[in-house]
DNA sequence: CGTTAGTTTGAGAGGACTCAAAGTCTGTGG
DNA sequence: CCACAGACTTTGAGTCCTCTCAAACTAACG
């Protein structure tokens, strides 16, 4: 147990170099708050129809978020270490997510519970701060991703994201990436046969 | 005076009531750092290369937000009436915008200067809470747009956003719009001939 | 070491693009 | 109030990228 609350503490330390600065108090009150979490390869980490209550940061691993559309399974992000997701419409809006999260790898997370961390960040102007930034980033990462996607060919999309998330590309299935960037897997398969010199 | 004064106060109201709830006090404080602004048709509300220092509330009117990619123009966003926008990598990076944005219809907006809106943020917290409320609608609005160019045909994400943004199909010009839902212009042509009928 | 999931390769079809030209609308000035 | 210029939209023809369907191949796991 002694390690699993350093670990804690190390966690909240990375938190709050990322998004904020913090006195030791608020340390204290962020490590008291975050859940850590441990998922084996393919399990699930939300299914649908469950309410998202957490903001998730991923201390290792690789997840993937998809959803249903029109019969298919469709990828909406894949996310691996020191990076944060969660199911912004359930979490937001309190309703069962139509979005699932799979364990890639074998996967650590530390999760912000929504209601503690409103609690105290309305008496912590820091923890409000980390809140923020935690938004606000989350924002400039789906307005890249847009820009990923919007009028690139298929090997340009690909090209960028290795760029991108070089770990994503090395460490997830094709047929996920392929997903993410709006192709069908042979399309994928053929770009990169395309690709290996460069 | 008296008029611009009251109208300011209005908006202030609308803000409360969309995004969280308000004391008197704290409506005060919202209403005296409402920033109005006035545009014509095809005026600029940003430029690029100038930094974002708002966030935008559109009374009444339509814009665009547009970037230049492999030197061409791609529509970002177009929004109406009583809806928020913002350039967002710029105003939380604090960087010049690639973002532009522009008036296509004469335009009332009262702006929320973000410096302004995180100094009261950390004393109020209903003025906390609108701010995060704002975010969080962002990102979901984000995540529908995103939704809604994914694995659809040209005709079918044309017909949605009918559905989900009737007035800026009706008043925004087809260049845009089909940019918007990431096609030419003559697809969304030959997509509104095909689509007569329903 | 077999079974199943995941990836590659092939052939053919189709949706959306490009380039080009004609047609329509809008607003301004005579 | 009409005429004209410029902007916007429509229509056409041909091409190409990506999709679908299908089958072979490979890797991973028990």
């Amino acid at each position: 147990m002694k390690e699993l609350a350093n670990t804690t503490r190390d966690i909240a330390r990375e938190l709050a170099r990322k998004y904020s600065t913090m006195t030791h108090d608020e340390l204290d009150i962020l490590e008291s708050i975050l859940v850590p979490m441990k998922y084996a390869k393919g399990e699930m980490i939300l299914k649908e129809g469950e309410v998202c209550q957490h903001i998730y940061y991923i201390d290792r691993g690789l997840i993937r978020q998809f959803y249903f559309k029109n019969g298919k399974e469709l990828t909406e992000h894949l996310g691996t270490d020191h990076s944060i997701f969660m199911c912004i419409e359930s979490l937001f809006r309190e309703e069962p997510t139509r979005l699932q999260v799979e364990a890639l790898e074998p996967t650590m997370i530390y999760a912000l519970p929504k209601l503690r961390l409103e609690e105290v960040a309305l008496h912590h102007g820091n923890i409000q701060i980390l809140y923020r930034k935690i938004l606000e980033e989350s924002l400039i990462i789906s307005q890249v991703h847009a820009d990923l996607v919007r009028f690139e060919t298929a090997q340009d999309r690909y090209l960028k994201l290795c760029k991108l998330m070089p770990q994503v590309v090395l460490r997830a299935p094709l047929v996920y990436i392929a997903n993410y960037l709006q192709m069908t897997p042979e399309t994928l398969s053929r770009v990169r046969a395309a690709t290996l010199g460069q």
